[in-house]
DNA sequence: AGTGAGATGGCCT
DNA sequence: GGCCATCTCACTA
């Protein structure tokens, strides 16, 4: 099982936000292995998106990894006790990421219900992702995606606005979240 | 089904 | 001191 291409993460960033959707996320964690397939995810792109946490070129010490190479992970803590798992992408001069927000259980958990992961949040408390794994390259030592040829069609592909960004000005209206078509473990369809 | 509030902590001004 | 790329539970009706 192959993580993806480092050219992959080289593309654009709206691009690979829907091109994740169908991929599968493999977590292993104490000699067990996760694996979810990915079917929502949000394009965040970089210093000139209100909505980014690296607008106007912010550097701290928390948007730092965000300006990593394109494949690293970026998680931050959330409300004092959520983490949330964005996918780094472009090059160390553009610092764009992909918020995974929902995937659907496959292997590894107790409770498979389809809802398990639906929401960033959820995703990983039960995925047991932190801000250990932040910064860190997507390989297969302890988290990477990978592709098992699973196709999604782009008449699948759904776009909306993000989720939780009203204080972004214009720029909450960009159609920037995508999600699978009637998937069951999308975080929410009620949305325009 | 829809709304509202609380939990809780790091980061930024 | 105030804000969050959230989630859950309790309340309305």
């Amino acid at each position: 099982m192959q993580s993806l291409s480092s050219s992959f993460y080289q593309r654009s960033t709206k691009q690979i936000a829907k091109d994740l959707l169908g991929k599968i996320l493999v977590r292993k964690y104490k000699g067990k292995e996760y694996r979810a397939r990915i079917v929502e995810t949000e394009a965040y792109l970089g210093i000139k998106d209100k909505a980014c946490h690296s607008f106007g070129d912010k550097r701290t010490p928390r948007t730092l990894s965000m300006y990593l190479e394109g494949g690293h992970a970026y998680v931050y803590l959330i409300y004092g006790m959520y983490h949330c798992l964005n996918v780094v992408t472009r090059s160390t001069k553009y610092p764009e990421a992909v918020l995974i927000r929902a995937a659907e259980p496959l292997i590894g958990f107790k409770d498979s219900g389809k809802k398990l992961l639906a929401g960033p949040g959820k995703l990983c408390r039960e995925m047991k992702i932190t801000k250990a794994q932040d910064g860190r390259y997507l390989s297969s030592k302890e988290l990477m995606i990978t592709d098992d040829g699973f196709k999604v069609k782009n008449s699948q592909i759904i776009s909306c606005p993000r989720i939780g960004v009203d204080y972004a000005g214009k720029d909450k209206d960009l159609s920037l979240r995508f999600y699978i078509k009637d998937h069951p473990s999308v975080s929410c369809y009620f949305r325009k």
